[in-house]
This record gives C-alpha cells, structure tokens and sequence, in this order.
DNA sequence: TATTGTTATACTCTATAACTATA
DNA sequence: TATAGTTATAGAGTATAACAATA
C-alpha cells in the first residue's frame, strides 16, 4: 500500500474536523445569547429567503424531518418570531411568514455571526482570507460537496462507501453528527 | 453597528463549519468499514501512545466520561482489538494494551486516514496545502484553540459567552455536537 | 387514495448517580 | 475515607409510525 507523499504533522482533514466544530459549538453559543439555537436560526433565514412558503417545503430544504419541523416551529412561533398562517385554497397547509420581532432577531443574529466572521479571520489580510477561501473551495469540491449545498441530514442517503480500496470486514454504524448551522454565507 | 468590512460572499465560519462536519462523517463512513467508530479509532490510538495505562487515564485524556469509556473498551475487547490487564500493586485498576489484531486493525484505520487525506487535498501542490495549513493554524489561534488541542467534550466548562458586544436577551441551551474524531494528525 | 400537519412512540446516546471491590 | 471500574437510571434528542383533517 501506498505511504502518504504528504510531509508529516497534522492532517488537513484533522484540521478541517477540529476547526468546523470548535467553529459552529462556538457560533451556538453565540446565537444562544439570543436564545436561538443554530438550526432557529437556519429556519429563521430559510422563511425569510422566500416568506409564506408552506411549513414542509421549508423542513425539506434544510433537510428536517416534518415531526422535528413541527416542535421548531412552535417554539418560535411561541416566541413570536415567526407565524403559521392559513394557506387561502388548502386549509391542510400552513404559511410561514416572519414577524417583525423575527425580522429584527434575525438580524441580530446576523450581525453577531458577521462579528464572529471577522473574530475568525483577524489578523488575515483580504488578500489571504480571499485565497483561504479558494483552497478550501477547491477542498469542498474535493470532497464533493456541492457550492451551496446542505449536506444532507442523516436521512438514510448513503454515498459511495470508500473512495479507494479498502481493507473489507463489514460496514460499522458509521455515525453522522450535529450540522454546521454556522454562520450564514 | 459596524458593518462587515469583508468582501460579500460565503464566510470562512460557515465554509469550516459545513467542511468539518462533511470530513468527519465522511472518516466515519471510512473508518465504519473496518467496523470502528471514529471514537474507537481515537480510542485506539491513544492506547498504542502509551501501552498499559489504566482505563480511567486513557479516558480522562480523552475527555471520555467513565461510565461511556466502559462500554467502549468492552467493545473492542471483544472484538479482540485491545484488552484489560491487572495491575501488578493495585487490584482495583485495569490496565489497557492493544492486541495484535487491535495493532493491525490500528494500521489499516491510520492507511484509510492517510488515504482520506490525499482525497482532500487532491490537486492541492505541497505548497498550496502548506499554505492551507497555515492559514487553518492562523484561524485556529484566533478561535482560541490550542495547537494539538482537544475540543473540550460538553463536560461542563464555560467560556465567555461573546467576544465583542451583544445584543442582550437571556442565554439559551448553547448545544454542542459530536467531537472531530477526523483522521489523526 | 394521497397529502399536510400533528401527536405518540420507540430508540439512541450520553451523562449522573449508585454500587462493588479494593486501597 | 477515597478511588477504579462497573452498573443502573434518567434525560435529551430524534426519527418512525399512527392519526386527523382535508384534498
């Protein structure tokens, strides 16, 4: 088998691991000033992205479960961030819409994570966040991870085992995490 | 409020984030194939670092509470990987050696790890990933995480809530996640 | 018969606390 | 009395399945 051709000490991978999650852990605890956990917030861009969108439509596209959907928009509707609305032909679905306490936290939020942005690139010129920024594209791409995608949720999809060979023996669990829910692009 | 200075964009916080969390569910699904968590791998790893060391040590330098360290060595001792020894002077401690086969399975891990990483960085030059490393190291400073440093485990520590200023309101539950447990370093 | 939203249920994971045997 | 390891227990979180209203 072939010995990595990398010069040795730690790992990109390792890196990337250990900084995404110190990274999004630290941003939960800054939305929970707020009182938002990171996916309120999530759900909180997604309604405004395109308000009055029926609730399903909104807890497919971040990839959340219709029963977790429910529990999440109750506590922020309980908290009068945003509100269901009757749709006007199907009395089945319910519209999301933002409310103007949930506009105005929305944008707290925003600007807490633009603050942590800047936390987390001081010291950087444009120049080397810029290319910061390129490397690690190139790296997401590696990894196949689409430009804007979410990755999805563990909700069954199951890629490619291993890129290359392997050493056989059966499949493990092979367990999934918390999402990124960071800052917003 | 200040405004981002940064150019407009995706942000480096969001980019880790989503890139850390895919590299190490990605190394989950990896490693799974040899039947290992990534957690066990760790697990592993740090037995081999130091052989013989009692259970509660190894545990403890993982940030692993007692009780979920039991069942995780009560896992791979049978699976035969690693194994609980007497301690010559003291009955009461369990000291922990890697098996053969717990050596062996360590070495495809570390094989499928060093592979994993060359998918990363796949077109990367040497120049470009050193470069990448640094500015990774940079922003890990900022962030306050310490070179070799393990992300502390939900254990309790509290850090300060923000750095800069806020926005008031009462602090939420702040969650936390699943630890890297990407490829070694 | 299919679909939206909801509720109920069952499961997994993890940590805390209680317990045993040593020291 | 304190400590290493273990076991039992309780809580959070999440997904799956059943359900009611509507289409």
């Amino acid at each position: 088998m072939s010995e990595p051709d990398w010069p040795a000490g730690p790992s990109v991978g390792f890196t990337l691991s250990q900084l995404g999650f110190a990274t999004s852990r630290r941003f939960g605890q800054i939305v929970g000033t707020l009182g938002l956990e990171p996916r309120h917030f999530a759900l909180l861009r997604a309604v405004r992205e395109a308000d009055g969108q029926p609730q399903q439509a909104v807890a497919e596209r971040l990839g959340i479960p219709a029963s977790t959907m429910v529990s999440l928009v109750d506590q922020l509707e309980a908290r009068s961030l945003l509100e269901r609305r009757p749709h006007p032909a199907d009395r089945r679905t319910r519209l999301l819409h933002l409310t103007g306490r949930g506009e105005a936290v929305l944008e707290e939020a925003t600007a807490l994570g633009a603050q942590w942005e800047r936390a987390i690139c001081a010291g950087l010129s444009a120049g080397e966040r810029a290319q910061l920024l390129s490397l690690l594209r190139r790296v997401a791409a590696n990894i196949g991870l689409a430009d804007g995608e979410l990755p999805d949720r563990g909700t069954g999809q199951r890629p490619e085992p291993v890129p290359g060979p392997a050493g056989s023996r059966a499949a493990g669990p092979g367990r999934a995490g918390n999402g990124p829910g960071g800052a917003g692009r």
